[in-house]
DNA sequence: CTGAAAGCGCTTACAG
DNA sequence: CTGAAAGCGCTTACAG
């Protein structure tokens, strides 16, 4: 039990080969010549004493780490969207790399873990702040995604800007000609907050709509109600929610407030979380689905690693509308 | 910019001293007396040159690597529980440990994360699988808590079983002597809904309550519907929940079944998510605080790593019930 | 087809 | 108060 690790000497002097020919087995360098014996013995002795190699020496000797970091957003991100990760993780194991995944620690002072792990690269699901460039920086670390000199903002990634588009043309085709958009007080949120609004008002610009006001609500106060009220004597007719969670909080004030929905208020939502299924009446949503997100995102830090090709740039998500009762009545 | 690293070679030549006076220094390495010129001339000029140990070969050379793994439920846990991590983490780095967490991968197929980082402790939030276990073993990792031959069932662990006990009291208090139990069907869940069903029971047989009824729901189905039909045909007034989502669920079945809640059916929550309080109508719950669990986590860590005093076993987290409309009509 | 050997950057016992 | 040196386990150019 509390033997010292196996290291690949061991398995060399157990059957009596070099560690050279070990190494060039268990690494599979290519341009060896190797019997195929040799090959198999060395493999089976390997498995039979439990060898598994020291990380630490390997990324020494090596020189580099082989592990790539995914950033996730300061909002929380929708349950959906970690199904992209996992389909990054794998494409980034079949080239040999590891994806190791971290929640920033907003309140911790503890250090962020590009500094503990020597990453190769660096991937941010959104844009980096000037703090931690410099961090990273300090660290060494120059392979960084999206490229801190030619980050576009966020109001124009595709990614984002597909979801908003489509709630806005949801609430058109049913035809409502003033619309309006709710965001939530939570500050995490607001990068993306503003980058859906400036969405928003691009697509309501298209369509011809009438100018979107905006307003942030907090689930724990009245802003619901205030904001709804306000809207609802305006004349606006249709909101365009951040996301589920704010499309609840309007859908709750407004119902709180007497009003009906979608009689009064036609309410979408965005992520097509559950909540929007459960509530209600069921909240309209809009379900995007991130698999090629994913191999996207994995192909970007590839070329970053080792200067594979490129991937297209610009990938759309498929993203469609998931109608309910929050927009049309049943 | 392309410049190689610096190393702490690098900064005792600039200095003019042996490596051996900068490892001291950089390390506050106990029991040396380094002149406090030295030591101060040491760290102005690491600092200047921007010098950052590497870590895989202080790894190396240790032999261990100051990572402490905590390994996050499989269960989707609360936005609340996450400041028990950042108290963990805060208490581990005072003590020269990093802490990072990992959320298994459940499709993935890539490595877990203690086979990448060579943890010197793997500390997990609920209880490992047998083939968990065995990974982590291959990987030489003898330092696991909770302790895996040791590990009381989830359904005794205090901090498990206080939420579900403050539930039932909570409905004990209002009257209710028949109720039920709603957990949710995703199966990441079903550990955790095992330990609350237990717990829910065994504080219903305190209360001298009637045996308490199990169903799981589903919001994307009539599981909910048919449920609640059952349960006011069978004289149940009261439902603890799960979670927060799981109440919605049923409160959501029961009203579009005509029922009223909390007239026909109360029910409360656990979690106190933002969910609870945007329903309509608000949703009771159980509020838990755990940032005491954190640093209780850390203290086990620290026990496991080096030998620390082990704290106080049995922690009781800060629990409160928030009472809402759907058990307490206003 | 295989081996002897250098060296990654660090920590730390040992010797002044 | 400070330094010369060993060695952690690995990868890989070089030499047979």
């Amino acid at each position: 039990m509390g033997r010292r690790r196996v290291t690949a000497t061991d398995v060399a002097r157990s059957l009596g080969v070099s560690r050279t020919t070990v190494g060039f087995v268990l690494n599979n360098t290519p341009g060896q010549t190797i019997s195929e014996q040799t090959r198999r013995r060395v493999l089976d002795e390997a498995a039979r004493l439990g060898y598994r190699p020291h990380r630490a020496a390997a990324d020494l000797r090596r020189g580099s780490s082989k592990v790539i970091l995914f950033v996730l957003p300061e909002w929380p991100m929708g349950f959906r969207s970690h199904q992209h990760l996992e389909e990054a993780a794998l494409a980034l194991d079949e080239a040999g790399y590891s994806l190791v995944t971290y929640a920033r620690q907003t309140a911790g002072r503890s250090r962020p873990l590009w500094e503990l792990l020597d990453p190769e690269v660096v991937v941010g699901m959104g844009p980096f702040d000037d703090e931690e460039l410099a961090s990273m920086r300090a660290c060494g670390i120059t392979k960084i995604v999206p490229d801190p000199e030619h980050t576009p903002p966020l109001a124009e990634w595709p990614t984002i800007t597909q979801g908003p588009t489509l709630q806005v043309a949801h609430l058109h085709e049913l035809g409502h000609r003033r619309i309006a958009f709710a965001g939530t007080a939570d500050p995490r949120h607001s990068l993306l907050v503003d980058a859906r609004v400036r969405a928003t008002r691009a697509a309501a610009h298209r369509f011809e709509l009438d100018p979107v006001d905006v307003a942030l609500v907090d689930y724990r106060d009245d802003s619901g109600g205030a904001t709804v009220r306000r809207w609802h004597d305006a004349g606006v007719t249709g909101v365009v929610a951040y996301n589920d969670d704010t499309a609840a909080t309007v859908v709750g004030a407004a119902i709180r407030d007497g009003m009906s929905v979608p009689g009064d208020l036609a309410v979408i939502g965005h992520d097509d979380s559950p909540l929007a299924a459960m509530f209600v009446p069921a909240i309209s949503s809009v379900r995007i689905d991130t698999v090629e997100l994913g191999r996207h995102f994995a192909a970007l830090a590839l070329h970053e690693a080792d200067g594979r090709p490129l991937p297209p740039r610009n990938v759309e998500a498929d993203v469609a509308v998931v109608p309910r009762e929050s927009t049309q009545d049943r």
